[in-house]
DNA sequence: AGCTTTTATGAGTGTATGCGCATATCAGCG
DNA sequence: CGCTGATATGCGCATACACTCATAAAAGCT
């Protein structure tokens, strides 16, 4: 059993990838490399606003890091742990699925 | 690039794991194997109501499922998704102490 | 110095949801 | 059938947080 402390990262953690627009700013800068936020709000159309507060936070969890080119931020994604936990999740989501065919099938 | 519907699918997925109280009664039942919601209750101080509930949101994702007996409802953890995730988690999380501990040492 | 462009942040709003209380539903027993 | 114990659910409250607008801070240019 993990401890509560631990209990409470893990799901700090969870949280960070629980809404959908940190998420796809995760992958967008995966897919795409290194962007400035501009680039961001073109691939994604979310709000100057929003968009840089959700890189703080992805940042302080240490999962996109920023380098400054003159007046421009250039963000990027810092690590595969996000693909790997995706890539589980929809394992998971696809066994589930396949098993609800099996069973409309037979039933 | 995941499309925006798997996105959707990824965060509430990770939604689900971003409850303290969710995680801990997901590790409680891997722990113990099988329990009933009394069990629960002792194992970890919630009310009833907040158990069922919790229970009944982590039945609907497959991650856990009940069975009656007699009166009882004798639930149990349907899978080791969530013990992977967290060893991934886990591991980053080691990850970031370790280096920050070693830049503390170098500065 | 001011001016422009890009990014970060203070303040406010609306919505979602964790959580408990009370109650309804369900399963057994007399 | 009523009675008792176990679990699910309607309701309400409080809090967290995503999201926006407006503004501040930062970095370059003249």
């Amino acid at each position: 059993m993990p401890s509560p402390q631990l209990l409470e990262e893990f799901s700090q953690f969870f949280r960070l990838l629980s809404e959908p627009a940190r998420l796809q700013l995760l992958c967008q800068l995966k897919h795409s490399g290194s962007m400035d936020v501009a680039g961001l709000i073109e691939a994604t159309g979310f709000s100057q606003s929003h968009i840089s507060r959700q890189l703080g936070q992805l940042q302080r969890a240490g999962l996109v890091s920023s380098e400054r080119d003159g007046v421009r931020t250039i963000w990027s994604a810092d690590n595969d742990l996000v693909d790997d936990l995706c890539n589980l999740v929809q394992n998971r989501l696809r066994q589930r699925l396949e098993a609800q065919l099996q069973s409309l099938a037979v039933g």
